[in-house]
DNA sequence: CCCCACTTGTGAAAAAAATCTCTGAACAGG
DNA sequence: CCTGTTCAGAGATTTTTTTCACAAGTGGGG
């Protein structure tokens, strides 16, 4: 099985999006050009993407919007639900508790840990706030297969040790720190920072240049 | 000037993590094979990406964390502070609010804008709540330079075009979909569900193969 | 004052990613 | 049932990004 690129499987999710609101529209057959234009990349790009997984389309008609939404589902593993414990019941992990996206893509919360233990034991919506201690136990017994990780930074790597221990084998971080992790384990970051950080280089950079 | 990309800019970010938390310790001098270890990457990977702005370290020695610290604040234009709009009073919305990431780097959310009447008008901390009507009005007055976009998707096109209008000319999309700006205008996106689908593919993939 | 261990900066090479180009399938219209 | 138009798939090519490899500073110790 060929290496597939981290660029390509993010956008596998963007089409997996437009699919979803053609759908929406009744639409029922979609070009690689539609698709491309909706996301602002070039049709080929869509084509040489998809044409790693198989051929979905038919020449001179496009693709089906529904069937080919399917097959990005599956080779996404979104065909199946996921279950996910979330690290930190600060502002972060209280915004993605409700963050409806997730659930759509069948993403669930089912366990939030927290150190401090003036929450540990408290509610937030359905869930009970359990204690970072007893994470092994629940991470077994919720089986959960993916963690995200919304703690400060300096507890960010203590904590996905211990659940790389526990047997979780994925991790969201939102800790601003590089998590390290041994071979098998997959992490993916989320610095809202350092995107914002691009904004200005490019703003201080204009500013620069005088125009 | 040459056309830096993309990774380089995010890397530089994560250096300057890096360089803070050195500064911290005390740490004065550092070599590229310390900051690579550190962020997981190579050390050729992290001198190419300096030299594309200067020759900041000494031979032999390595890099002074100060001065170098110093020298990516300014590339990155995170050497001053940056006037933010948050557009969206949601979950996400409010749980940047209080992101300290953002205040530490120079980022300083001045004004909210929501369309819910029961919204406007009422405070999050020490910020009242805008009439999204008012946007431009209140753009000019606080110097609005970067908005943040924390609506629904399908309001997401709408509120950037008048956004745009009224001068703003960088955005940090958290709307799940692609955002279309005229030419020099920078949209940056951040969607959590993506990096979440990448974890979710690898792990699918492992799960085929049988491991 | 000279050698040695260290580490940068950089041009060249390699690897990865995006784009181009063309063949041929699919259908509509006459 | 022929003809023109559309559009996917795939190999070739180009561009971009990363890695390699080494000459050239730097300072410390004898």
């Amino acid at each position: 099985m060929q290496k597939i690129s981290d660029p390509t499987i993010s956008r596998l999710s963007t089409y997996y999006r437009t699919l979803s609101r053609l759908i929406e529209q009744k639409i029922e057959t979609v070009s690689s050009e539609k698709i491309a234009h909706i996301n602002n990349i070039t049709s080929a790009q869509v084509r040489k993407d998809l044409s790693f997984f198989g051929a979905f389309g038919k020449r001179g008609l496009g693709y089906n919007t529904a069937a080919l939404k399917k097959e990005i589902g599956s080779i996404l593993g979104i065909d199946k639900k996921w279950n996910i414990g979330l690290v930190g019941a600060g502002n972060i992990g209280r915004a993605l508790i409700d963050y409806t996206e997730f659930k759509k893509q069948g993403f669930f919360i089912k366990a939030i840990f927290d150190k401090d233990l003036n929450k540990v034991g408290k509610k937030i919506g359905d869930h009970i706030i359990h204690h970072i201690d007893d994470v092994c136990y629940i991470a077994n017994k919720e089986n959960l297969e993916i963690a995200i990780i919304a703690v400060p930074a300096p507890k960010a790597q203590d904590v996905v040790n211990d659940l790389v221990k526990c047997g979780v084998r994925a991790f969201l971080n939102f800790a601003p720190i590089t998590i390290k992790v041994p071979e098998g384990i997959i992490v993916k970051n989320e610095n809202m920072s350092i995107e914002l950080e691009a904004l200005s280089y490019h703003l201080s950079k204009e500013r620069k240049r005088g125009d």
